[in-house]
DNA sequence: GGCCCGATACTCT
DNA sequence: GAGTATCGGGCCC
């Protein structure tokens, strides 16, 4: 099972979005391995995209998107939630993958007991950060550094018909034509844990 | 199933 | 001081 390398994250933001669909996100804990399909993702790309961060230039926040591809990007929002993304393109280049849902493989009891009593597992970008536990420490960590505790491991990707896109979500009053750019990408399942069709 | 609303603290204006 | 890349509970179908 090989790991996705830096030159995968430094890629056109779309293309890695697109392409990290099925891929299994990995978390190691000690002994403890989590792991989950990516079912559900968003692509926010550079200052001229009113939706991304970046759009309010480099500061403290956003510096990690301006880094190195291949890093973690997390940020808390909305007084409880953190947020998971991806950072992508070359360095310089302030863009990012948003991680919205996946599908638990491993670990999915200890997920479930940090969820608390929900039917919803990792269906939505907060829920899978509380599953996972990734919280502000993670900031700028890097998914392709040899002794890395979070990464990306290669999976078959999905049939093209089981890929969905469309507008992304919760961007509230971010104006045309940023509003509706299909820039997110996921695959239909079953199960109740994945994204709602 | 869907809609509404409050919680809550961090970032930038 | 306002706005926010959300969630879960309460309510009503």
């Amino acid at each position: 099972m090989s790991r996705l390398p830096r030159s995968f994250f430094a890629r056109p933001t779309l293309t890695v979005a697109r392409e990290l669909l099925g891929q299994r996100f990995v978390k190691l804990e000690g002994r403890r391995r989590l792991a989950a399909i990516i079912t559900e993702v968003e692509a926010y790309i550079g200052e001229s995209d009113l939706a991304c961060h970046a759009r309010a230039g480099r500061t403290a926040r956003t510096e990690v998107m301006y880094g190195p591809p291949g890093h973690l990007y997390v940020y808390f929002t909305y007084g409880k939630h953190w947020m998971l993304n991806f950072v992508t393109e070359r360095e310089g280049f302030p863009a990012a993958v948003l991680l919205r849902a996946v599908a638990a493989e491993e670990g999915a009891g200890l997920m479930r007991r940090r969820r608390g009593r929900s039917d919803h597992l990792t269906d939505g970008p907060a829920k899978v950060t509380q599953a996972f536990a990734f919280d502000k420490r993670w900031n700028g960590a890097d998914l392709c550094a040899r002794d890395a505790e979070a990464f990306v491991e290669t999976n078959l990707p999905p049939a093209d018909e089981a890929v969905k896109v469309g507008p992304r979500v919760g961007l509230g009053n971010t104006p045309e034509p940023w509003l509706n750019r299909l820039w997110n990408f996921s695959v239909q399942t079953t199960r109740s844990d994945h994204p709602k069709v």
